[in-house]
DNA sequence: CACAATACCTTATGCCGTAAGGAGTTTCAC
DNA sequence: GTGAAACTCCTTACGGCATAAGGTATTGTG
């Protein structure tokens, strides 16, 4: 009974990523007016997102900040699953192109990394998106497209280009994530960074009581109190890019 | 009428997680004999969610696994997010600690950051798993453990140590990330990823005729064709790997 | 005006996590 | 030996989810 509709969604899905740049636009304009827009769903959803996270994105949700039923979206958006690609993108927007400063190729890529980190940090749930294959969005090619465009002077072959791309997606996601995780952490359970780690510290402390013997590397790193959790995180961020950047 | 569990459960949580080396485990043993144990539920677990991702893991799906209902699986596990949690650790018990190979710490990190993918790469839901603060069951220690064991010789002040480990697992876990949504596009779509390319490269052609001019640096990129998704993954992330250590 | 196309709604289906409470089983205190 | 207690496991139910199906109202075209 599946009318097998795979074939036609990847079609349907990038014209709505690239909706405004796209050329067929023709509005066909019978029936009732459209009392809404797909960007304004997506803004909708992003909101929702912000406020909620991603399990709290419910296609209800989203209608009902909108004053409408969620049924109703299903005219703009094929599924749920398309929506949050388009949010990805989206969300994507408000990194901006590096101003050019030709001299310093490190200054841009690091200025590049600290809007990409923003960005996730501003809309945590887009680390929880998982693609099958990269989107392609034009938002996220640009962003893609600016840190070529960093790199360019650096003049590296294809494949080191790519892993340093790959490797500094990799490290800004990954911070992102650690510090996403120590805010939410700190703002859901109510707790102060001491606090949680007093309490989790005494708990094992009778429950594993040779912690230290079995782990004596991870005591001692740890023994160095971490006050402020997402501070340790950002610290380790900017050595880690340091540490690749001089690598390349 | 919720009676502020929140302060009982962190309790429970290490209790499951370091069950067998913590030390209370009296066995009360009035009423039937259980059926079950928590290893066999999150070993069941573990296969469903390999099987059919975290989508797929359901509380239903791991108890039809084991002949019993849903809710038996309450008497062994509080909630599915505790579920997850040990899921989460017992399968980073297959990382072994790297063979102690004194001279060359390089190739230990290097031996344990594949094994660590292989990981990511056989139960790919790990990589979908969203801690609100570190799980810090045994497994996952003992994981942190051994990359702390292998950097050892290379004498680093603690700030740096922090960020080079917090940056290897960021290396890992991207490229985990980008092998593994290469392979799962490859098998869910059914198609080859020249064929999915082309496929996609049409439609953009249609759909946005001045890509090139926008995207020059990506299309550029992207024109040294790339036959195999997964092998280019794992090329940039030996690569990657490689740059960051000599930063080191 | 009639008709086609469209937007939006209500309803229904089949999932989900899990709360509530009941039935059967085993052990302990007496 | 006999309750009572403790325990496992079950059925049922609730509210929430994405979304399929189909109805109704609104708009433009002939």
């Amino acid at each position: 009974m599946v009318l097998y509709a795979g074939q036609g969604d990847p079609q349907r899905t990038l014209a709505l990523l690239w909706r405004g740049i796209a050329a067929d636009s023709a509005r066909t304009s019978r029936g009732p007016k459209p009392a809404l827009t797909v960007d304004a769903i997506v803004d909708a959803a992003i909101t929702v997102a912000d406020e909620s996270g991603l399990d709290g994105l419910s296609m209800r949700a989203v209608g009902e900040r909108l004053g409408r039923t969620a049924m109703s979206l299903y005219t703009y958006v094929p599924t749920k699953r398309e929506l949050i690609d388009l949010m990805y993108d989206q969300a994507h927007a408000e990194i901006s192109a590096p101003a050019r400063s030709p001299g310093d190729w490190r200054a841009e890529v690091e200025s590049w990394a600290g809007e990409l980190q923003t960005c996730y940090l501003r809309h945590p749930w887009l680390l929880q998106v998982s693609h099958a294959r990269p989107v392609l969005g034009p938002h996220e090619q640009a962003v893609l497209e600016s840190i070529l465009r960093a790199l360019d002077p650096a003049g590296l072959p294809p494949a080191g280009l790519r892993a340093v791309v790959s490797s500094l997606f990799s490290l800004v996601r990954g911070s992102a994530r650690s510090i996403a995780e120590a805010r939410s952490a700190a703002t859901t359970t109510g707790t102060t960074d001491q606090e949680w780690w007093t309490t989790r510290a005494r708990l094992m402390r009778e429950l594993v009581p040779d912690f230290a013997d079995r782990f004596p590397l991870s005591v001692r790193l740890s023994c160095e109190q971490v006050t402020d959790w997402e501070q340790a995180a950002r610290d380790a961020f900017c050595d880690g890019l340091a540490i690749l950047l001089k690598g390349v």
